[in-house]
This record gives structure tokens, sequence and C-alpha cells, in this order.
DNA sequence: AATGTTTTGACATCTAGTTGTCGTTGTTGG
DNA sequence: CCAACAACGACAACTAGATGTCAAAACATT
């Protein structure tokens, strides 16, 4: 096969991989009432620096819309998983940060996704991960940039 | 980095790539009236044997639902894109093929599409894509057996 | 300091795709 | 042969996310 064509049957593949890998998450995350989407959101907010962060910081993070973002973190607000804050520094976009029940889902979360990860890596050598990693990336900034 | 942080920022990395590639695909093929879904279905039709396959059959080689297949089919009818044929072998689930504008609107999608991805795979080695491809596979397969 | 540009939240509309249900058609095992 | 059972199209409701618009706030440049 041409380079051209491994690159097409990559995109296939990220195609259904998204698929896949989402509707496992809403699977595993679905006994503590959360779903991939909400799930994310919270990591983002967990690991952003201090623990507290913005919606459009939240959406540059994981390459969506600030609508999109918007939307979740409305819902997770009402679940009083996130709380808003105001921002010093920017009258314009509050600062949002985890709740303790917040912290709690997240936590149970990590749990489940651990031993997922962990059986999912199995056999799989790690330079070959690393590649698939750096690929991935290569592949944004070329998107990106072309 | 552990092999499970690595496998998680894949998993990261897979969501945002997905986002991309179909941003820059409905920008790819915008200028044809065709859009990344209906392209994709499209070549799954032309790609499948003879030609001429059915809905759940395109719904089972994307890896999606034949509902939501169902939904861009039906369109691609109404656009006389693709065409319904009687399945001889089952009358439940007609058979669909490409017609003359949809021979030509693929044909086209390929023109755009060649040029593009031989950008992006320059620069990356092809045992780094046979491997990521790989990867993305032995994925697959694995978390649908977890 | 004034002006033009960018970023933001709020809101509305749209799209691709999932989930669930129904009645029908195939398929398979006893 | 026939009774379960699986797969199908049609339809409806729902979700995540994109796109577009607006006014307000922040920022940049002169």
């Amino acid at each position: 096969m041409k380079k051209d064509d491994i690159l097409t049957q990559i995109m296939l593949e990220v195609f259904k991989t998204n698929g896949m890998l989402l509707s496992a998450g809403n699977s595993l995350v679905n006994p503590i009432n959360l779903n991939s989407a909400r799930w994310q959101v919270l990591g983002a907010i967990a690991l952003s620096k201090d623990g507290i962060t913005t919606v459009p910081g939240i959406a540059r993070m994981m390459g969506i819309t600030r609508q999109g973002v918007q939307k979740t973190i409305n819902l997770l607000q009402e679940e009083q998983r996130v709380i808003r804050d105001v921002n010093p520094r920017d009258a314009r976009t509050p600062l949002y940060r985890l709740t303790d029940a917040g912290k709690e889902a997240y936590a149970q979360a990590e749990q489940l996704h651990l031993p997922w990860v962990d059986a999912l890596s199995q056999d799989i050598c790690i330079d070959k991960l690393r590649n698939t990693l750096d690929v991935l990336r290569t592949l944004q900034k070329k998107i990106v940039n072309v």
C-alpha cells in the first residue's frame, strides 16, 4: 500500500475509533451518572492550572467550539458538579472549578478508566503507542496548516 | 510517560483528530455540494462488491448504526446520487448503487482528496503510518472485547 | 485617549448520529 | 414444519456538537 492509501485508511479508522471510544466511554462512566462529554469537561477542569479555568479555555484544550463546551458546562452546573466564580482578570468569562461532588465524580471516573486503559494497552509495546501519539499530533498540525 | 498515560493521550488525540478531519473533509468537498458524511457513504458504496450494497452493510463497514446511514442514504437518494434496487436475496433490505451523478460526485471528491492526503503524508515515513494504522485497528479489536 | 479588532456569553438553528420502538421478513434449531 | 429469534426499514425522540448572530467586554495600535 502507498503512503496515501495508508493515510486514507488511518482517517477511516480514526472515525471508527472515535465512535467506539465514545460509546465505550459512555458505558464506562454511565454507572456514575456521567457520559463521555461531561467526563472530558470535568477532566479538562481538573487538569487545568489550579483546577480552575474558563469555557473558551476548555474548548481550546479539547479542540471543539466554545458553544459546545458551554452547553456541557451549563449541565454540569445544574448538576452541582462545577461552580462558577467571577473572573477578576476578565469580566466577560467566568472561571469554573469542580465542586466536591464534581471532584468525587471525576475521581470515580478515573478509577473506572484506569483498569480499562490498562487492559487496552496490554500487548501493545510502548514504542508503538508513542509513535501513534506522535503521528496523530503531527497530522493535526498539518491539517491546520494545509 | 507510562503506557497508560500515552494511551489516554492517544484517546484524546483521536477525539481531536476526528473533529479536525471531519471539519477539513467538509471544507474539502463543500465545493462539490458534499459533506464528510455523504462522501463517506458514497465511498462505502463505490468500494463495495460490484458497487452495490445495503444500508446495514454500509453501517457495518463504517462502524456506525444502520439508522444513521439510512438518514444519509435518504438524502443521497433525494439528491439523485444513489438509486435503490430490489434485493432479490432479501426483500427487507434494498440494494443501493451510485447513479451517474453519484459516480461523478465521488470521482470529483477523490480528485480533491488525493493532493490533500499527499500533502498530509509528506514528511511522515511509511513505517510510522503503517504502525499507526495497526495500533488503531488493534485498539478497536480490544475495545470490542473488553 | 480613541478607534478598530478580537473574544466572550447568550441564544437560536442545524447536522450527524444514537437509542428505542414497531411491525415485517428472514433464519435457524428442534 | 414451525416456533423462536435476529435483522430490517420506518419513525420518533434525543444528544453532542457546529454554525451563525448579537451586544458587551477586552485588547491592540496608533
